[in-house]
DNA sequence: GCCGTTTTCGGCCCGACTGTTTTCAGTCG
């Protein structure tokens, strides 16, 4: 098994800790930071850059030293300088950094002074009243390492779909204090939310944090100042109130969506121009030239204005400067649902209630994919029920108006790579998208033999939540996404852009490493009900991320346009 | 350790809150 971007990501990362720890120059361990953000942001696997002779220097953050080390890992799987750090600092130093008020210095206190060196040490020491008298260790801190020790809270992030319920309730809540926007990874359309940051313009910045901490689903209380409160909500998701004059509204609202590294590198362009940028406005001198809103920040800078779901430091920056930023897809552009249920199978509502449901939309089409028979559970589809099925399509076309519904399946792949149901079945269809439900623990190498196998019928015209995943759930299916994307391309099969929204898969950066190589994608709602066609925007969402275009994707087409792409 | 329309050296984003402080370091985002 080679070794993965996110493994080489994770070594930096830890490194980076120990060199803090170890009290090395910051910018060397920033360096460290940003290398392992530039890693798990790469489309492709840093193998196959090296394959292909990419200069690893090219990449942002990345320099000579760096790219050398990054060789050496995937090379040999070893890290000497990660190997020399634990040796002198041991045990769980470095992820002991995650407990609430230990940071670099403190771990170094507990190292030197009191030989602490993992989780139980220091429970140790606590329990044995040893911090007592050592500087910068008061009761407080003492009695939230305790707490914290006790229940040692997983780094939890939520689906972007349970992070909006509760920032819509908040921010209706807040909102008569003044303008209200969650910014933060949810404003970026992250597929999962660390927490929610709210951005709230008011006259008296003191009165939205006490109005924050009465809010009834409140569980804890971090912090609670004169401009900023930190609460835990019930649900477990943190929240971070920032309360911020009219006109530094598009500034701190630049500086909260993030992300940290876009804003760190616009912060740099305003250095380099004299100015000063930070959340109260683009500052030259005492003098605010900016902030109001963020376009003009942005444009001060030289910049277009770039859209939240690209604020990532991939390349965005460079983009906005050349004013050549993609004009991304929206909502708006969408024609058609292509993966849809109905009660044939496991959908919840009859073919026409779906047909009408999608119309109420705006749409002028949906593709009808209810499940093949092996998926017995759903009771799939089999040739005669399909063709019967069929007929039922017709008589209802003939009923509706400037809407078609398309005669579509989502057909199993079977193990093998076959499909579920046979070429005289499926050629008489329009639409046919090809899923994996079964076999999810294959080798990576028969897996993607699989799904690719199923890619060269040139019946199927798109590949169904490609990776599998359930977010928070069941991780994605071992796959190599690179020859996948490779094949897809050659063959000119779609992908899919799953919008449930505990699938989202495709995810961005497959989606984003997809369109580099030409590949067009449907966004589609699986919809199981009248309700969940509203799902689309997450999954427009995603494809933004991934910085596709209307034209990147073929359900932006109109129903003519769309027979004609899915001959192939 | 990276990086360059001030530069191959000398910079590197910026501010709020907390706790432990007698004026600020550490942590966090």
């Amino acid at each position: 098994m080679p070794v993965q971007n996110a493994e080489v990501a994770a070594m930096f990362d830890q490194a980076a800790e120990l060199l803090e720890i170890e009290g090395q120059n910051q910018f060397r361990v920033r360096a460290y930071r940003r290398a392992a953000r530039t890693i798990e942001g790469l489309p492709q696997s840093i193998k196959s850059l090296l394959a292909a002779g990419r200069d690893l220097s090219d990449l942002p953050g990345i320099g000579k030293d760096l790219a050398g080390k990054i060789t050496e890992i995937v090379e040999t799987g070893h890290f000497p300088l990660l190997d020399t750090l634990k040796k002198e600092l041991p045990g769980e130093l470095g992820d002991m950094a995650a407990l609430p008020g230990l940071g670099p210095k403190r771990l170094r206190l507990l190292h030197d002074r009191l030989k602490v060196n993992t989780f139980d040490d220091l429970r140790r020491v606590i329990g044995a009243g040893r911090l007592h008298g050592i500087k910068g260790f008061g009761p407080a801190i003492e009695q939230r390492l305790l707490s914290a020790l006790a229940k040692p809270v997983a780094e939890k992030r939520f689906k972007l779909s349970v992070a909006e319920a509760e920032a819509d309730a908040l921010a209706n809540f807040l909102r008569p204090s003044g303008r209200v926007v969650v910014a933060g990874s949810f404003r970026r359309r992250r597929d999962t939310v660390g927490d929610l940051d709210l951005v709230v313009t008011a006259e008296h910045a003191a009165a939205v944090g006490d109005k924050l901490v009465a809010y009834e689903n409140v569980a804890e209380v971090r912090a609670h100042g004169g401009t900023r409160t930190t609460v835990v909500l019930r649900s477990g998701i943190q929240v971070d109130v920032r309360a911020v004059p009219e006109e530094s509204f598009g500034a701190a609202l630049l500086y909260f969506t993030g992300s940290k590294a876009h804003n760190i590198a616009l912060r740099a362009i305003a250095v380099r121009r004299g100015w000063k940028l930070n959340e109260y406005g683009l500052f030259s001198g005492r003098r605010r030239i900016a902030g109001s809103t963020e376009e003009e920040v942005y444009k001060k800078l030289g910049l277009a204005y770039i859209p939240p779901e690209m604020r990532e430091d991939r390349g965005e920056i460079a983009l906005a400067q050349a004013n050549a930023l993609p004009q991304l897809v929206t909502r708006a552009n969408i024609r058609g649902d292509l993966h849809v249920h109905s009660d044939w199978t496991d959908g919840t509502a009859s073919i026409e209630a779906m047909a009408k449901a999608a119309q109420a939309l705006g749409y002028q089409y949906m593709a009808l994919t209810d499940h093949s028979r092996r998926v017995a559970m759903a009771h799939g589809l089999d040739p005669a029920r399909l063709a019967k099925q069929s007929r039922e399509i017709d008589r209802i076309n003939a009923r509706l108006r400037n809407f078609t519904i398309l005669k579509g399946i989502e057909v199993d792949i079977l193990k093998d790579g076959s499909l579920d149901l046979p070429d005289s079945s499926l050629a008489k269809l329009d639409f046919v998208v090809a899923s994996v439900h079964s076999y999810f623990d294959l080798t990576r190498q028969a897996q993607t033999d699989r799904i690719i196998q199923a890619m060269n019928n040139p019946l199927v015209s798109v590949i169904g939540h490609p990776t599998g995943r359930l977010i928070g759930e069941r991780e994605p299916y071992e796959i190599d996404m690179e020859r996948l994307i490779a094949a897809a391309a050659t063959i000119r099969c779609c992908l899919e852009i799953n919008a449930q929204p505990e699938r989202l898969d495709l995810n961005d950066l497959h989606v984003h490493a997809a369109k580099q190589s030409g590949i067009k994608f449907a966004i589609s709602t699986d919809a199981h009900s009248t309700d969940s066609f509203e799902y689309i925007r997450f999954g427009v969402d995603q494809a933004r991320r991934g910085w596709l275009t209307a034209d990147d994707v073929i359900n932006t087409r109109s129903l003519a346009d769309l027979r004609k792409m899915l001959k192939r």
